[in-house]
RNA sequence: GGCUUCAUAGCUCAGUUGGUAGAGCAGAGGACUGAAAAUCCUCGUGUCAGUGGUUCGAUUCCACUUGAAGCCA
């Protein structure tokens, strides 16, 4: 049987992704799933640009904001929730279209990885945590080298979260994470997914990049994080979004107003780099100049989907 | 107008007791399987302001020019 089509639009933040995906589901009947790990949470809109219902234009989006900031979420929460709305969207006769900067997350569709249901353990988490500080990471990654050697290897000895991933992954599930990523593979793709991602030429990226993030303070940026402040206690992902931490430091007096936004700009414009990254390893992607517009990119999509 | 100090990478600045130079930041490239807007790795040649002089050799010493800052009139 044949595989039922999946579109996927990706690319760098601030490249027009969200008013692209909308003309074409406007155009072929399709329905957009988001991928992206900040737009998930509820309250997180200025800074996260989620679209307003204005842009949507009637177009049904699926997982946007309605995650709580206080609540965990991962890439094995995120393979669920989306595998199930591109479901629901192909059960009405639509086509789904998946947008989104979040490689990992995206990765987890399109190469079918499979997570098992696993609980994360906090206690463990924290218990790490407070050795990494007493005794250094140094000893950690050795303890990580004799669990799985393999996997240590394409590691830097510093990256304090992957060796504790892996330390976690073996104390959770007895297996080693070279083990449970040969497992995570072995299930067939479900879909026929046909990804795009659009670029810019650099320069005027970074451009959209420091005007967008001009906008969002002028929307109100500084006034969403204190709202979200005081709604919420605890956040274990939520506030290490771009826009919302840097806020954060300013509101605390660590940086002042300017330097704030100089600083969101920046890290925004690395971010987008870190993501071109990601999106020129997969080889199977089309790109697309934005420069061109919208409605030659959609023709130019529509061209594939026969 | 006079005196003093400064002029080195996109920016902030080190430095060479004379043998053509190096940090931080910015920037570029890369990695990425349960925090991913996170986390981590790699990458530094530039008329050393300009023109002359001294010297085997000047970015370094000297003179002048230009520009900037400060002080005195």
């Amino acid at each position: 049987m044949q595989k039922h089509k999946v579109i996927v639009i990706c690319g760098p933040t601030a490249s027009g992704k969200t008013a692209l995906s909308i003309e074409l589901a406007k155009k072929i009947n399709g329905e957009i799933v988001s991928c992206d790990s900040m737009q998930i949470y509820e309250d997180m809109d200025i800074g996260t640009a989620k679209p307003t219902l204005e842009e949507m234009q009637g177009i049904k989006h699926y997982l946007i904001g309605y995650v709580s900031p206080e609540q965990r979420y991962s890439v094995a929460d995120y393979k669920k929730d989306a595998k199930k709305a591109i479901k629901e969207i192909i059960k009405k006769g639509k086509m789904p279209i998946v947008v989104g900067g979040t490689g990992l997350y995206l990765d987890s569709l399109i190469y079918e990885i499979e997570y098992q249901d696993i609980e994360f353990d906090e206690d463990y988490r924290n218990q790490l945590e407070k050795e990494v500080e007493e005794k250094g990471l140094e000893v950690l990654y050795e303890r990580a080298k004799e669990i799985d050697a393999e996997a240590v290897k394409k590691i830097s000895s510093t990256d304090k979260k992957r060796i504790l991933r892996i330390l976690e992954i073996y104390h959770v599930t007895g297996k080693t994470k070279t083990e449970q990523e040969i497992e995570s593979r072995k299930k067939e793709v479900e879909y026929d997914y046909k990804v795009f991602a659009l670029d810019w030429e650099r320069q005027k990226l970074y451009e959209r990049i420091n005007k967008r993030v001009d906008v969002m303070l002028e929307q109100g940026l500084i006034g969403e994080v204190k709202q979200i402040l005081k709604k919420y206690d605890t956040f274990p992902t939520a506030m290490q979004g771009l826009g919302y931490k840097e806020v954060v430091e300013y509101l605390k007096g660590n940086l002042t107003k300017e330097e704030m936004i100089e600083k969101i700009k920046m890290e925004t414009r690395r971010y987008a780099k870190r993501q071109l990254t990601w999106f020129r390893k997969n080889k199977q992607t089309i790109w697309l100049n934005a420069e061109d517009g919208t409605e030659k990119n959609v023709d130019r999509i529509c061209q594939f989907l026969n």
